[in-house]
RNA sequence: GGCCCGUUGGUCAAGUGGUUAAGACACCGCCCUUUCACGGCGGUAACAUGGGUUCGAGUCCCGUACGGGUCACCA
């Protein structure tokens, strides 16, 4: 039971599986980046059998939003990306919020001093730097400073920072999966602050702490933090700790030149949810951004979570920036829309169905069908069917079509047959419908383009319509539909 | 500016020394058809650039250009 603190610590690590983590920071929404680097975080770990956990990065208290965590729970979740541990369910290695975690990075900081590879610096902040473009580490005095002298100084109690004692000669490299190996000059790293004067650690010092005292093996995260990585390595090299395999992902842009940014306008995942994409749909989209499948699968596009898990392997993860092209979202998501079973799409184009059509005679159900061969975004449902509950004001110049072989005689002509048949028609179905119209154009001799596509102007009052003259007629039902048709023929 | 990384059609991308350089989106054309779609068939379009190495280079090496990242007591 004399176990260091320390040792504690280590006991409690898990090890003998892969371990990864999504860490976060609660900003209210979801960026496409974080997102996918959240998913492949989840594929790494599912793929082999690992755990992934979910540690909430909020140290930066200033820029706390108000439900914001709530938004990575209920976007995990919507997505299907669910966590082994993390602070809702909890686990071995808590806390998973790193503001509950702030006591143990003092403890490490003073460990590393110990160890020679930290030191205090009682310098004034530095402010400009870049002026000189190179920094000169030797120029720091504290670097130079006594053990004892800088405990003084300390325990006088002058304000001081932790900084990292870089090597000043010789090389560093670090391994990562998708960059390979990468040896960068130990002069042209610099002995970053690790502990801030207030007492609270920096965001490269929590990381590695954290993640070495949660088990992580697999730390993936953005290429913004592949320069820092030699610093990294030196840290846990510093502590004696394993060191995790790196996956850096490069970043997601809008453009040739930027990432996608919320600020200009770029969407969150709850904006593309919100414009009618499928969650579906958009974390398959987002998967290919910048990851494809090698040999079997090369060509597939369309994977299910399941899939992915089983097919992902880190080595198909591109090492350039991936422009986002919301095209082929809609073509993802059209492709999503159109492999659902007619009930389940039913069931989503409901709410956007009964925006525009809120006569309840209408049957949403009816209209769906209809729709799912020819929707590629929610949204786009409800102006599709503007012409159910009022007929639109249109020209009569719409009834001419020359493929149908459709001009104003013929289709007053035609109208005027299809009324008088459809008065004596008892039932009102596809079948006796289309029946109709095509014994007629038979009788006349004409196509059956001739016969449809005057109903179908008059019935619709508009040129494009989802369905055929025979849906359309049926949906609106007999009454309704005779009533149109004649003010079609009015027209004429 | 220093350091690091990247560069195959408009976009996502396959390709790991020998291929007619895949496939998908978008675009164009044709077919199908009761409009629009769906679907089918076909088409336009790419290895940033200059040098090497090699019998042979998109693939290996060096330079150049262009782009990105980083150089905070932010994350």
């Amino acid at each position: 039971m004399d176990m260091t603190w320390f040792e504690q610590m280590e006991a409690r690590i898990p090890r003998g599986e892969v371990r990864t983590r999504f860490a976060p920071s609660p900003t209210g929404y979801m960026h496409i980046g974080n997102l996918r680097t959240a998913l492949y975080t989840w594929l790494i770990a599912r793929h082999n059998k690992g755990k992934f956990l979910l540690r909430i990065e909020d140290t930066d208290q200033g820029r706390l939003v108000e439900g914001a965590v709530d938004v990575i729970y209920r976007t995990l979740e919507q997505c299907g990306l669910d966590h082994d541990e993390g602070p809702d369910v909890g686990g071995p290695v808590g806390p998973y919020v790193q503001t509950e975690r702030r006591p143990f990075y003092g403890k490490y900081a003073e460990l590393l001093i110990e160890r020679g590879h930290a030191y205090r610096c009682f310098c004034e902040k530095t402010e400009s730097e870049e002026d000189s473009g190179e920094f000169d580490r030797a120029a720091d005095p504290c670097r130079a400073l006594s053990r004892e002298e800088a405990d003084r100084r300390a325990a006088a109690g002058e304000p001081f920072v932790i900084r990292q004692r870089i090597p000043g000669e010789g090389t560093t490299t670090f391994h990562d999966e998708i960059f390979g190996d990468i040896t960068v000059e130990n002069s042209t790293l610099d002995d970053q602050v690790l502990m801030k004067r207030d007492g609270l650690p920096t965001y490269n010092f929590a990381n590695v702490i954290d993640d070495h005292l949660m088990g992580i093996t697999h730390v993936v995260r953005g290429s913004e933090y592949l320069s820092s990585a030699p610093k990294y390595n030196l840290l846990y090299q510093g502590f004696g700790w394993d060191i995790p395999k790196y996956v850096h992902c490069s970043p997601v842009m809008r453009d040739a030149h930027n990432k996608m940014s919320k600020r200009k306008g770029d969407p969150s995942f709850e904006d593309l949810i919100a414009q009618g994409y499928l969650t579906e749909a958009v974390l398959n989209y987002v998967a290919l951004l910048g990851w494809s499948p090698r040999g079997e699968q090369a060509e597939q596009e369309i994977f299910s979570l399941d899939e992915l898990k089983e097919a992902f392997e880190m080595s198909g993860i591109s090492k350039s920036p991936a422009i986002f092209d919301i095209e082929k979202l809609r073509y993802f998501n059209s492709e999503y829309i159109r492999r659902m079973s007619p009930e389940a799409f039913a069931k989503v184009a409901e709410p956007y169905i009964r925006q525009a059509v809120t006569d309840q005679r209408y049957d949403a159900a009816a209209i769906a069908s209809l729709l799912q061969q020819r929707t590629e975004v929610l949204t786009d449902i409800p102006e599709k069917l503007d012409f159910f509950d009022t007929l639109p004001e249109y020209d009569s110049e719409l009834f001419i079509h020359k493929k149908s072989k459709s001009d104003l005689a013929s289709s007053k002509e035609m109208l005027e047959a299809v009324i008088g048949r459809f008065e004596a028609l008892e039932a009102w179905d596809d079948e006796h419908i289309l029946d109709v119209m095509v014994r007629l154009a038979e009788e006349k001799g004409v196509k059956n383009a001739k016969v449809m596509w005057p109903v179908r102007i008059a019935a619709a009052g508009k040129a494009v319509t989802p369905g055929g003259a025979v849906e359309i007629c049926r949906i609106l039902g007999k009454d309704e539909t005779l009533r149109r048709l004649t003010i079609g023929l009015e027209k004429l």
